[in-house]
DNA sequence: AATCCGGGGTT
DNA sequence: AACCCAGGATT
């Protein structure tokens, strides 16, 4: 037989993945997780719509405390409509990337004054903080429409199963056309949240990042990648740059009641919204740290930080002040702040503590 | 298309 | 220490 007959697609993919070996995997191996009904059921679409919010960028074990502290807190999305932003972003401090807790409470808004969710992509689309992939990602697991949500485990599952070997993000298409041709499938037509999930599991729980389980992937003689010896290798990704290092100086101030001086940053940006040790820019080289108030600065030493695009080295300055200056809100050292600021803070109060303790 | 935007789990 | 994570918004 000519070698013409067959097309070179047939040696990419002899048989597509099947779908209905997936779902079969995963009504046994399925992650049980808070956000997640029984299968075959629908979950409720403000639990799905929280946890996918949540997720973006951050694994499920960081994930599932916050999930549930809302959710006692915020039973329903119009408890969390109503809600006060600061005790919003409170909640939500230390999770990081907080635009998605600006954008939750606008979305929260719109949703409620709705009356509930659109069942629509582009609907879903439409929402603050809902992007093309989290409103499939709703769309499928919340409503059963039939679409692939694809997130860095589809992303990388698909990668392997037709060995697409153009590197990413430039291969972001062709991953997604392929994706689609996966969900495709009846039996994936037919239980779209389902088959999302399913992806999602396969790819956090066998079709792994660095050394993925092939021997019991329910995948494995669909995938193209496995039958190359490629699997650990695929998805391919550019490089990244490296990460350049920020300077600066915070000074940890404590009043005689024990409250803390503290400052709300800029409602955009970095941290924005959120509250901070007060102190100097962030540059290459430190800028020359000017207190903001006389006070015996005792040295608290340096935290470091790596945010996703530098790094941030912050000498810790401490002292106790008679008063707080202006412009500085006093607060319990409880406050609820992003994580580099919770660094800080307790390094300051450490030095404190062992010069007289209490 | 690039860049900005946190924090931490995993290896 | 590097990589990656149920990405979105902005420029």
């Amino acid at each position: 037989m000519p070698a013409s007959w067959v097309s070179p697609a047939f040696f990419v993919s002899p048989s597509l993945p099947s779908a209905e070996n997936l779902l079969r995997w995963y009504h046994v191996h399925r992650r049980i997780l808070p956000w997640r009904a029984g299968p075959g059921s629908l979950p409720d679409p403000y639990h799905v719509w929280l946890s996918e919010i949540m997720l973006q960028q951050t694994v499920v074990a960081t994930v599932i405390p916050y999930f549930h502290r809302f959710i006692e807190r915020f039973p329903t999305i119009s408890d969390l409509a109503v809600a006060a932003d600061d005790e919003i972003l409170g909640l939500w401090a230390g999770l990081g990337y907080y635009a998605r807790a600006r954008n939750l409470i606008r979305c929260a808004r719109a949703v409620a004054e709705a009356g509930g969710f659109p069942v629509t992509l582009d609907g879903l689309r439409a929402l603050p903080g809902i992007g093309p992939y989290t409103a499939a990602a709703i769309g499928a697991i919340a409503f059963d429409i039939p679409v692939v949500p694809v997130d860095g485990n589809v992303e990388r599952v698909t990668a392997r199963m037709f060995a697409i070997e153009e590197a990413l993000p430039a291969a972001k298409d062709a991953i997604a056309v392929a994706a689609a041709r996966l969900g495709a499938q009846a039996a994936a037509q037919s239980r779209p949240g389902d088959f999302a999930q399913a992806l999602f599991d396969l790819g956090a729980t066998v079709c792994t990042p660095r050394s993925p389980s092939c021997m019991v992937c329910p995948w494995r003689d669909g995938c193209a990648a496995h039958a190359r010896g490629l699997s650990a290798d695929l998805p391919r990704k550019a490089k990244r740059a490296a990460r350049p290092v920020r300077r600066g100086t915070v000074f940890v101030m404590q009043d005689r009641s024990g409250m803390i001086g503290l400052r709300r940053r800029p409602p955009r940006g970095l941290l924005g919204g959120m509250l901070e040790v007060p102190g100097t820019d962030w540059e290459a080289t430190a800028p020359p740290p000017v207190p903001p108030c006389a006070a015996h600065w005792l040295d608290a030493g340096t935290i470091v930080h790596v945010f996703t695009h530098f790094e941030l080295r912050l000498t810790v300055k401490v002292g106790r002040v008679a008063a707080l200056p202006g412009g500085i809100v006093a607060a319990p050292p409880d406050t609820p702040l992003p994580t580099v600021m919770r660094k800080a803070l307790e390094a300051g109060l450490a030095v404190l503590d062992e010069r007289s303790p209490k």
